[in-house]
DNA sequence: AGCCGCGATCGAAACGATTCGACACCACGG
DNA sequence: CCGTGGTGTCGAATCGTTTCGATCGCGGCT
């Protein structure tokens, strides 16, 4: 079934059926309804491919996600499943493209076959190889999260280092003078991954600029590991009495070492981070915490994406996105506040 | 830069660089070489929406997830991921359409527009309209799980049923009497959900054939139901001692009602069941389980697509797995057995 | 009456590939 | 010397749309 069918139904051109469809012209109402029942008619559907062909445009994105060898985490799955939708509003579908090693492939014939009209990149990180092949070839695209350089090119990102120093601030507010930041792992950090460098940098400027006692360590994105650096911390640390974290992962393992070493919270010691809401929630108690807003950066990743697709001579444009704290029952004030000393 | 471009600079017709890229008719090595030089050079790759129009095929399969706003469960997440890796290895891409309501023109525009060549279905229901709107379309489609009747079409899903009864007969073994299923949310188990359905089955009738006394319930996919409804089962059921679940999301809690209740697992209690390798090992003691084997499924659903693709004649497949239990720390034989009685 | 402008429609040319039938060329055997 | 069969290449048709320019009929204006 295809427009010359429907054309040859409705006893008109195939132009016609296509301004009927598209209205970039004038179709007379009897016509336009005589060809709108033949099409109801018969469920036709113009065909992706051709259309594609003749406009010069898929109407579709990439969206390039990290490997699957190396868990994604729910934070990064929900957002997936939030840019498709966000994509759908736009009348835009999205196909996958795994990066990394073997899979160059996927990408290459993503990018140079044209089948799809932009790109978001999730999880840049410096120097990225396939931000410049993107750049090299035209095609618009948004990444999500930027490197500290000048980035060039659309990002869209969250502000760890305000929103860390904003869990800084408040736990200082409440009285802590020793405290700790739990961030992402080492090799993270050393490859300059975004949230994981100005994580850090926030939580540095603002407990100087408090005065505050701090350690900050990095520790692998698991429960285990998580146990284990809280550990090591505390036995190392005694006088901390809050903890500041981005990892999400490792918030099971911090709860049980913290439950371990008798710590209550938030009685005895608190705990506030930047993690998806689901963390937070499942953290007992439920953790007061600035929420990552996945929905918030899918939606204005492929708003960005969508006007860059429809604009192309707009010069490239960034969205830092900083969420509130939401206060729930994961901090207080420390055990008895040593006074002087 | 199209084949043209390259057909021009290689001094041959564009049919002889079509069939020196494709080999469906021989090529002379010297031209074969000068025009593979010409296109290394320029750095050509086909069209995909030409080629697709041409073709007739998009090389491209459609993966149809939950909607966004149910949270997917880690383990739906890990699936997309391996889904994309495994498509890759087929030299195809993949597209994700949401399902659900306001999600529909999405799928819509997918079967009818002749995006996809193929659709793998996730989470299908008993009378899944998405199926029968496939089945109608004539687009080969596999589907993850299957419902409890005869279901018509190709799917993959796993020995829920069996498996259970596999953990049920192992806790029997170690000397356990009485038991519990801790199972998928009760709307799962009233729409028909197969792995719900399936793994009470299997439970019940295990657990009828080893002689066991048995409680079944359902809990939402959620930590906190997870530990109201331990709490609840244990306070209820105060002979109970061990628990087999398929519920991964509510593992985290059923943990901490078990700790607060006092028990150790495993020495005075154990637990067992059907989840993610991920949810096993962040057990703790690591969970004993029936590792629920995502790649392979992954790999299979789309092994049998490619299939189907190809060959569109062949009859209806199914892949049932049933992964091995892996032997963790959980389980271990009751507290002090009571001889007799 | 003749002309102009306009709204509605049509025909044909893209878009960039694949593929089929035809043809030129060559070596070979009769 | 002529048919014959196989190789390698070419031209043209095809896939299903969109879109541009042209045409046609009609009413209003001069």
């Amino acid at each position: 079934m295809n427009i010359g069918e429907i054309a040859r139904r409705a006893g008109v051109s195939r132009s016609t059926v296509s301004y009927a469809l598209s209205g970039k012209r004038a179709v007379s109402e009897v016509t336009r309804r005589r060809i709108l029942e033949v099409i109801d008619d018969v469920g036709y559907r113009p065909n992706a491919s051709a259309r594609a062909l003749a406009e010069g445009r898929t109407r579709t994105i990439g969206l390039v996600i990290p490997p699957a060898g190396r868990r994604l985490s729910p934070i990064q799955l929900g957002f997936v499943a939030d840019v498709v939708a966000a994509a759908g509003r736009h009348e835009l579908d999205v196909v996958l493209s795994p990066s990394g090693g073997e899979h160059d492939r996927s990408f290459e014939r993503m990018v140079s076959g044209r089948r799809v009209d932009g790109v978001i990149l999730m999880e840049v990180r410096v120097q990225d190889a396939r931000a410049a092949r993107l750049e090299r070839s035209g095609l618009p695209f948004v990444a999500i999260g930027h490197t500290a350089g000048a980035a060039p090119g659309c990002w869209v990102d969250l502000d760890y280092e305000g929103l860390v120093a904003r869990c800084v601030h408040h736990l200082a507010d409440l009285g802590h003078q020793a405290i700790a930041l739990v961030n992402r792992p080492q090799a993270f950090l050393d490859s300059g991954y975004g949230p994981a460098r100005r994580a850090l940098d926030g939580f540095n400027a603002a407990a100087a600029a408090r005065s505050l006692t701090v350690r900050a360590l990095c520790c692998p994105d698991e429960a285990t590991a998580g146990e284990a650096c809280t550990r090591d911390l505390l036995a190392a640390h005694p006088r901390i009495t809050g903890i500041v974290t981005i990892n999400e992962a490792a918030l099971p393992g911090l709860e049980r070492a913290l439950r371990r070493s008798g710590r209550t919270v938030p009685r005895q010691f608190s705990v506030i981070g930047v993690v998806g809401r689901h963390w937070a929630e499942q953290f007992h108690p439920p953790l007061t915490a600035a929420d990552v807003p996945i929905s918030d950066l899918a939606e204005r990743a492929v708003g960005l994406l969508a006007e860059r697709m429809t604009h192309p001579g707009t010069p490239a444009r960034h969205v830092m996105l900083t969420p509130p704290l939401s206060l729930r029952a994961s901090t207080a004030p420390p055990p008895r506040p040593r006074t002087g000393s």
